[in-house]
DNA sequence: TATTGTTATACTCTATAACTATA
DNA sequence: TATAGTTATAGAGTATAACAATA
């Protein structure tokens, strides 16, 4: 099963990274995009949730807001923290991308049964419930 | 189930990764030593399979050889060909990273019944089966 | 003193283009 | 001519260490 796993990450990893390039986007980069899609977050949490360092983080920030996909903001309880959002135009990205990205997919996934796909999203939550404390995301 | 398949996805791959940078391996290393566990290979085929440009395989495999893990060796069959295999120190650090990544996916995938992990095996399985053309392994 | 973030530095990963050697 | 591989180059992603600003 463990490899059936792997395997199967693998593959998804493969679709994404496709995808993502077809914009220009890294894997790191898409996951920034999607995590700031429904909210705002400082530097330091982006970083902690990806599993990054922080001076990476800069990086990624700087890039991405170099293509005006996102933007840093003030916080206004503590004047040491950098705010990070994503612009309209990022915002449009992302949608495009995520339609990309089930696109791909479909093929892989769209084959099982309404029962199939809803066991084995049970599965796999399980699977994630026990996962350690995510190293990554 | 989209979700569920890419957010698990990505945490085996933070596992992976973290568990290869715990042996200085990164994710791609990690898969060139696991191709080449069983056989050898050329640059090109290493390249085709893992999605990668030639000249990428080229600085991955000299990274290898130069820590010890792979050797370059000639084709027979054809001058222009390079063969690339795994040394006995890769082996010997190919199965201690295995060894690693089964226990780190343990306490993730070790609490399902054994009828529930050949459930999820065999849903896994037929997603697979359906992926496109393998575009990174 | 501790925390937040940036910068300098170095290395890996990656692709493109130009090249050598062989087929 | 076409294919196999390397090298030069450039940019992204990554971490470590040193730093500035704020708490």
């Amino acid at each position: 099963m463990l490899d059936a796993l792997v395997r199967s990450s693998f593959q998804v990893m493969g679709v994404l990274t496709r995808v993502g390039a077809q914009h220009d986007l890294s894997l790191t980069q898409l996951r920034v995009l999607g995590i700031l899609r429904d909210r705002r977050a400082r530097m330091t949490e982006l970083a902690t949730y990806l599993g990054l360092d922080k001076s990476t983080m800069s990086g990624l920030v700087d890039r991405a807001e170099r293509r005006g996909l996102l933007a840093r903001g003030k916080n206004p309880g503590d004047r040491r923290v950098v705010d990070v959002f994503i612009t309209p135009a990022g915002l449009a990205l992302a949608d495009l991308v995520q339609d990309d990205i089930r696109q791909a997919l479909a093929p892989a996934t769209g084959h099982l049964t309404t029962d199939e796909s809803e066991r084995l999203t049970r599965l796999l939550e399980r699977v994630l419930s026990r996962a350690e404390p995510s190293p990554s995301g």
